[in-house]
DNA sequence: GTAGGGTTAG
């Protein structure tokens, strides 16, 4: 263990007991005679279903609908996994003869084109951001630089971070720690590292910027690289907060290293560190994933007694990993004991126990969870459809599962590649023909709202389709392969 | 949107 100082106090973080959420749109008092509605989801199922641009264009430049930023930005995140009407959407609002953008609609904007792999439409927007003297923000700049990342283009993301000022953006020491965080996050520790010695001296590396790269280091699961890292900055004269220890200990756990993360938890005790809810919630769920149910339930009883209170967050962590390691009727157990102190379940903790029914084969009680959910304020969202539909597949029932992703694309939760590829895998469990056919449609759907398929799904299908002699279709997505090696097309601004 | 805990499959 790297040398211990002290951690000056540091407040716990309150218990949440309310989901931050409540995103209806207040009604107005007095409904008056024939305005377009201005829900968001009334204007969200106008732009899925409107396939005249002309008649778009003019209702949502009607002057009877308030735009803000807020009603935009609501809208623009209800069609995110529908990237192409969601950039229509911004860019016909761009030309509204009075209303005009906010900054934070603009980095959306940038993320779906970025998410596109779209680079000419994101800068085409980071230059209209400027010249409407908007930004871009340091935000802005970590949105595309997380984007290259996670497309495989680290050494891009790098030169972004080096060019920033070039677009009348200063780099900071905060900066510095955003970009060095979103190569971590990318398990590029190597690279962040690498960055991290040519410029701590010029940026003056702080706690935070040793902390990304041990997490980093953590993170590809090299806890002695980690300590290493840590010692230094000791060295160097920093101390480690509450958060270095959390980010050591769940390292060690996440590693596997189930003794070392206890031995370490342990002299935190011992040396009156301060710990926290989180220091708390990562011991449970470390020996919860490992089968260790007795600790991980002493654990959580225990923290109580040093006066901390567990977090919706650990009773999620309880919750799953009695759903994976004992059972799930104690996990439901666990639901109501939370319920009954006045938690409020959260779309995680839903999704947690319906996973575990589903896994259980309890479709039916999984279903009523999923009606509960309204209870709480909590919508069921892509994930719940995903596990739902991923399991009524399973278990043979193909069509329940259809069932389920059509009412999601008529209502407010869009599938995603991970939905796409659930179901198009599902339509090859059978023999069935016509199943090979809906997996062609569904490929083509999903390229159409911006997914790319993997190069498997699309080949298998191809195959199928040819050997069913489904020729037409089949030429179809052949058109598709041939624009595979980008993305399917660029978006016009 | 500067860092740490809870959802996803081995």
């Amino acid at each position: 263990m790297f040398t211990l100082l002290k951690i000056s106090p540091h407040h716990s973080k309150r218990l949440s007991l309310h989901s931050p959420f409540t995103t209806t749109l207040a009604p107005s008092p007095s409904p008056s005679p024939s305005p377009p509605a201005a829900s968001p989801t009334a204007i969200v199922s106008l732009i899925l279903t409107s396939t005249n641009p002309q008649t778009l264009t003019q209702t949502l430049h009607s002057p009877t609908l308030p735009w803000t930023p807020q009603l935009v930005d609501q809208i623009i995140k209800r069609l995110w996994n529908h990237a192409y009407k969601a950039l229509h959407f911004f860019t016909v609002l761009s030309y509204h003869p009075t209303y005009s953008h906010s900054l934070s609609s603009f980095d959306h904007a940038v993320d779906l084109a970025a998410r596109l792999r779209d680079y000419k439409t994101v800068w085409t927007l980071v230059h209209r951001m400027k010249s409407l003297r908007l930004g871009p923000t340091p935000k802005t700049f970590a949105i595309i630089a997380e984007r290259y990342a996670s497309a495989g283009k680290a050494d891009r993301a790098v030169k972004l971070f080096l060019s920033m000022h070039e677009h009348g953006c200063g780099q900071s020491l905060t900066s510095f720690n955003t970009i060095l965080d979103v190569l971590c996050k990318e398990k590029k520790v190597e690279k962040a590292y690498n960055l991290f010695k040519i410029f701590r001296g010029k940026f003056k590396a702080d706690v935070v910027s040793y902390n990304v790269i041990a997490n980093g280091w953590c993170l590809v699961k090299r806890t002695g690289k980690a300590l290493e890292i840590l010692t230094e900055m000791v060295d160097t004269g920093l101390e480690p907060n509450l958060t270095t220890y959390n980010i050591m200990l769940k390292g060690y756990f996440r590693a596997g290293q189930i003794e070392e993360g206890w031995r370490f938890f342990l002299e935190m005790k011992k040396r009156k560190c301060e710990m926290d809810v989180v220091t708390y919630t990562t011991v449970v769920h470390g020996f919860g994933v490992v089968g260790e149910i007795k600790r991980a339930r002493k654990v959580f009883d225990g923290m109580i007694k040093e006066a901390v209170l567990p977090s919706v967050a650990t009773y999620n962590a309880l919750i799953q990993v009695l759903c994976k390691k004992d059972s799930v009727e104690n996990a439901v157990v666990l639901f109501e004991e939370m319920v009954r102190k006045g938690y409020v379940p959260n779309l995680t903790t839903y999704n947690v126990v319906i996973r575990g029914l589903c896994h259980a084969g309890e479709m039916e009680r999984a279903m009523e969870f999923m009606g509960r959910m309204k209870d709480d304020e909590c919508e069921p969202n892509v994930q719940t459809y995903n596990i739902m539909i991923r399991y009524f597949c399973d278990a043979g029932d193909v069509e329940k599962g259809l069932d389920l992703f059509e009412k999601m694309g008529t209502g407010d939760c869009l599938p995603n590649l991970d939905t796409y590829n659930i179901l198009i895998s599902a339509m090859f469990v059978r023999k069935k023909s016509d199943d090979l056919l809906v997996a062609g449609k569904l490929l083509i759907e999903m390229v159409d709202r911006g997914f790319m398929p993997r190069k498997f799904t699309l080949n298998r299908i191809l195959n199928g389709l040819l050997l069913t002699g489904n020729q037409g279709l089949a030429k179809e997505i052949l058109r598709l392969q041939s624009r595979c090696g980008r993305f399917p097309r660029q978006f016009k601004l």
